[in-house]
DNA sequence: AATGAATGAGGGTTCATTCAT
DNA sequence: AATGAATGAACCCTCATTCAT
């Protein structure tokens, strides 16, 4: 089997995954030390190319960043939304889901990594705040949002204001991913909190909170072992 | 932004001035452009001096960063910690005094921009981790951490997990600072959040969820202006 | 410029027709940019072929250049050579003739360009230079330098020193190919001259200073119109 | 006395004089090698200073090569006009001086190499042609021009068309000059023209073209040894 | 102490040339 | 024969750092 192949990669198929490899080495390296830091040499040579293939790609670094970000945040909305709607149970049991599924995979998933090269890179590209706000924070804020309201209006949840609960429920969350990326990714530092129970930690205290007062039963805060 | 400097060159305010106004200058241009797109010759002119003499206070730039970063930070969680010794009142109403006392000066300050600056380069720099965590994150955890563990002893508060709650309440805040920096500081996205509305219906918020149940009266999230 | 090459990329006329076309692109590209600042794959783009295509014909850029170069110039010269051959009338008719006829032709070819991609390119190429004296200055002089001596031969012309005479006569025209290529094509520059009366002119003022004495009949510079 | 000059050259004296010897080094390489062929290294070694002291004194490459046109042209004219103020003698007379003194410097200085640059160069940087006739073309014209008129208007030469007569006057002197830095500087071809001698009989001849009837005596082409 | 001219290593980008298809 | 993806040497320009004044 391995010798029935014999160097599978023709210039067709390369030219096709091209693009994505790219764009994951870059956002690896421009996470990992900053967009100016970055060396394009670097980006082409963890892709495995030239200095000079990049550039058939990607007219210009600054270019290269925008399709970096772009690219890593275009579907997780969408899956966020198909995940709402496709949900039957108590607004509380959607946002455990919202927030401990949906939330951990992108944490997991690279494009993490996307929230802290746009906190580092907006000032120096302005217009990646426009792009930012009108993809990610906009519906973002939308999607969690009209949970909670769901929640008020139901009965569910006491007349809190929305849009500060969404953010005391969701900026905990973006701070878990740039902490992975900066602080969390130095060594010493790593394992000091353990994201997954901290998430669900979070999101039942913050359920106890929005609970309407005939609905809420103190919950025993179950074991969850920590760290582990 | 920082009150302007005042340009007044006077050589006896200078020579002892110097080393503040360099690291003022330094921290606004980290803060607003990142550490690698910085030309020290910027700095030098931001604080109106020549690009040689920033040479006699730092010997590289790599150590200005760090004194930027040290100075900024030594104090602050002093204040913090002198205002929990001084208090007298419930854990509840010493929460409220620390966050929107303490912290809020902290986001007014220059301050505010080392959590970014710090985000944005531990990563290449990864003795300021160390740093960070000996003299921010773990006596800034402790000070908050302690007044929840005396409100859960005193059965003012639930027995949650003090370091997931201590976490819940200052990551937005942490958030905050560095949003105030980052996507805050572009033209048409800098309104959206009233960081004073937010903090005070977070900590609020946070408080019903510790609240320990008998002692729970759900507020009526009282009537705070938005916006102003 | 060159009548626009007819887009017609049939393989037929393609196989017989491509290094001429490819010359063409060249010839039009070296001109007006210069040798080093024309990329090869815009000569290849013009001449509606790929970059590789034009390393089948030609194996290096150099290569190219002194293609072009050859291969416009070859056979002007003879074209001349024939002129003066089958002539009959006196040698100031002849020289009209050389001139306005032949020279003219060689003005409005793109061989004109020649002469500028000579100028700019000898330096570098200094093989270019043994070609263009031998292919072209010591014919052209010697074609224009026997016409005269024969004049100052018959009595017809005064017995000037024929070399300075050629140049006198010939270095004009030479500039005004060269101008029409660089000042000349630059647009609010390019009517300011019109070459086929400026080349009249020219031609009979030098053959008032050839003519013998005896022959000469100041002749009252017949109307003709300028600039059209 | 050498020993008396510690080491001359301080910092304020390089200051003074560096725009001036970068230009030099500038005009000598771009002349040779053209513009886009020329690294902005090589300028800076033969100036004797590194590569980012050129970026001190000039912004850019472009800068450069418009700062080197814009020295070596703006009082070469100025020179040529006093010139002309000064003269007494018959309009023969001030185009001899004019064309065998003034050209002869300009031919012998640098400054001929700008020709051949801006022939080279107008097509990729078109605000050089605009400079070009406005400092060069329309003052050069002029002077000559207002000669040539002044001739005929005294009864001292023909009716000719003037401007007609200043290029028939002056193109050569202009090819001469582009020669010199192109094919004239390759090595065997050097010598086959005497400029000095070419431009003696260049004026004689043109000076018989344009002188009125009555005035004119043949002159007997006196013995000026070629090539000395 | 302060200056700012000078340096030169380094990084973004281009483009002649090659070669697998 | 023709293509165009890939390469990497080369070049323009920047900027941290030095040092003569």
């Amino acid at each position: 089997m391995p010798a029935s192949r014999p160097k599978v990669p023709t210039r067709q198929r390369r030219k096709q995954a091209r693009p994505q490899e790219l764009l994951d080495a870059a956002l690896e390296l421009f996470v990992e030390r900053g967009f100016a830091a970055t060396k394009m040499e670097d980006v082409a040579t963890l892709a495995g190319v030239s200095k000079g293939t990049l550039y058939l790609y990607y007219t210009s670094k600054e270019d290269l960043l925008k399709a970096v970000i772009r690219e890593r945040l275009s579907n997780e909305i969408a899956i966020g939304a198909a995940a709402v709607a496709g949900h039957a149970g108590s607004c509380a049991e959607l946002l455990r889901t919202l927030i401990e599924q949906w939330w951990l995979r992108v944490y997991d998933s690279p494009a993490s990594g996307v929230f802290k090269l746009i906190i580092t890179e907006v000032r120096s590209f302005p217009d990646i705040a426009a792009y930012y706000h009108r993809e990610v924070v906009e519906p973002g804020t939308r999607l969690i949002g009209a949970v909670v309201a769901r929640g008020i209006a139901s009965g569910e949840f006491r007349r809190v204001d929305v849009e500060a609960a969404v953010h005391s429920l969701i900026l905990p969350m973006v701070m878990l991913c740039i902490h992975k990326h900066s602080v969390g990714a130095c060594e010493p530092f790593a394992a000091r909190l353990d994201p997954r129970d901290f998430v669900h930690r979070h999101v039942e205290l913050l359920l106890v909170a929005l609970a309407a007062p005939q609905t809420r039963k103190a919950p025993a805060t179950p074991a969850r072992k920590k760290n582990a």
